[in-house]
DNA sequence: TTGTATGCGTTATCAG
DNA sequence: CTGATAACGCATACAA
């Protein structure tokens, strides 16, 4: 591979110009620029990103830390990050890891020189603050910036949605009830309860994660439900399969909506209503803020930006 | 952040012996390999990455250049790609790209000092060969190293799989009949056809990406099929609902099975039969095999390797 | 406008 | 076993 050196023999200038007319470009003669722009291309010369970034300290890499257990949504949040980030030039470095642990040691190693900015998804635990480093859906106590999406809205709009067709006894499947998450969907829940003057029945609140066993309990118990309201597209999935093998039909004995619409809601059957989860606006966001803040390098800024869902009426639920 | 320099001070040794306690780590004395153990920790030093890549001439980077439409298979592919490559201490660098421009530059600026090798997934043209560039189901009559599914065994496994079961007329759904992928499944169909002396119509061969047009066009024209043989689950899922709004039950009226089953084939209604993408072996191969051609530096080495599938039986067939 | 020289943080070479 | 010192390829302050 040429370097930046036979480029500045080729067209008889120093090195110095050579880097001028490829980086910043500015203060230089027609002349030598042509002459090193054709030197550049007649050798096939690529600047070495490396040495690039050694020299300016600053890596054209941003580190994108996942979590296996995203599922659908990393197939459509990546390439949206990625939109996003190649839109100022800058590259992903992607990780995996789910333990808190290991999310702060990739974090770490990231930022110690690979990363100029980290963005995380979805943390469980607390992560040191760092003003490189943003958390998309995570713990929200950390003194990093985090954007979010409101699952709070998203329950409390899908249980009006339900209530308004009549629906009175809801059952709520969250990933982890104890979880921040799984508060914030419960506070919707009960407001939207409250807003009618209904009971608060905390059997009708489930963990969904272990293989529907919670969903087979709440049959067991002969616990009457017209509406069953899913945090994940794919446990929605379950679930109905679920329902079906007890011969309840959807929608006609039990609708079913979901917190966190992914391109999987549409082709279940029925086609599945739900909160569609704001991928794209996260995206850009979490891009642009960090961007932000990279630029500027300072301000330790603790936002927590929350992000609202729309309603995406499908076949899976009907009025009583 | 402290460096090698603050590091050999606080130790009272010679930058060049921090660095062989940190790389190396042979022919150090003891003494002075916990000074700088100690020193490192105490300063809570971090190798720059970017420099010991600048003096290595070698980036633990793999980049790897994936399509938006990969869908599924992103999610399920790319922690198995990252595990395979932490394992040996590499990271990922990833990419977004479907036109063969836009992949093959790509290749060249991450090959061009950013990374050590490219993995591409689902090539649709031809790359510059590069022996630090493997493909995963790429076209495969490229000089490069192209690890692929195999379609053709797919496809002709699928079709025994139904006529076993008594069906004669079926329907293959490609993502697109004229692509190589799509002809090497017609072979597999044409062979397990003629393996029963069953005449070959090419009418029941179709494309499925537009919108279950394809379909529709089949229905109209009254063509009797009594089985689906579809490429991707995504697009089974769609014909599964557009068959059921023809009052057509699955599987008692027509048997489904697709033939690059992922995560999505238990999900859907009813669970669908597969051959199932061998994600795990495919992604440990590869990497492997990049690892091999990145260590012996040499031979352009043309490979063809083929991975199949195996059958995976749910509800979605029935006989006849 | 251009060239020279220095620095970025490590690794590698080569004497000692 | 260890320590200077020269690469690595580029950016940039400074001098011309």
């Amino acid at each position: 591979m040429a370097n930046i050196t036979d480029v500045s023999r080729l067209a008889n200038v120093s090195k110095a110009t050579v880097s001028r007319v490829l980086s910043g470009s500015r203060g230089v003669r027609e002349e030598s620029r042509l002459a090193v722009l054709q030197a550049a291309e007649q050798l096939n010369f690529r600047p070495n990103a490396t040495a690039r970034s050694l020299a300016t300290q600053a890596t054209d890499c941003v580190g994108i830390i996942l979590s296996p257990q995203l599922g659908n949504r990393l197939a459509s949040m990546l390439p949206l990050l990625e939109g996003a980030l190649a839109k100022t030039g800058k590259s992903m470095l992607v990780r995996f890891a789910d333990e808190a642990q290991q999310q702060q040691l990739a974090v770490d190693e990231l930022l110690g020189g690979r990363c100029d900015g980290v963005l995380v998804l979805g943390t469980k635990q607390p992560l040191n603050p760092d003003p490189r480093l943003i958390q998309l859906d995570g713990v929200s106590d950390t003194g990093n910036l985090n954007l979010s999406y409101d699952l709070t809205f998203a329950t409390e709009s899908a249980c009006r949605f339900l209530l308004g067709k009549g629906h009175r006894q809801l059952v709520l499947m969250l990933d982890d009830k104890l979880s921040p998450a799984g508060k914030s969907a419960i506070q919707g829940y009960q407001q939207a309860l409250q807003q009618q003057s209904l009971p608060y029945n905390s059997q009708l609140v489930i963990d969904g994660t272990d293989n529907q066993q919670a969903l087979l309990g709440l049959l067991n118990r002969y616990l009457p439900f017209t509406a069953l309201v899913v945090q994940q597209d794919a446990q929605a999935a379950d679930a109905m399969r679920l329902l079906r093998e007890f011969n309840l039909h959807i929608p006609q004995d039990v609708s079913v909506i979901s917190l966190e619409g992914s391109s999987l809601a549409s082709q279940l059957t029925p086609p599945l209503t739900c909160i569609e989860y704001p991928s794209e606006r996260l995206a850009q966001e979490s891009v642009r803020v960090l961007q932000a803040q990279l630029a500027q390098s300072l301000r330790p800024a603790d936002e927590q930006q929350k992000f609202q869902g729309r309603l995406v009426v499908r076949e899976s639920v009907v009025a009583r």
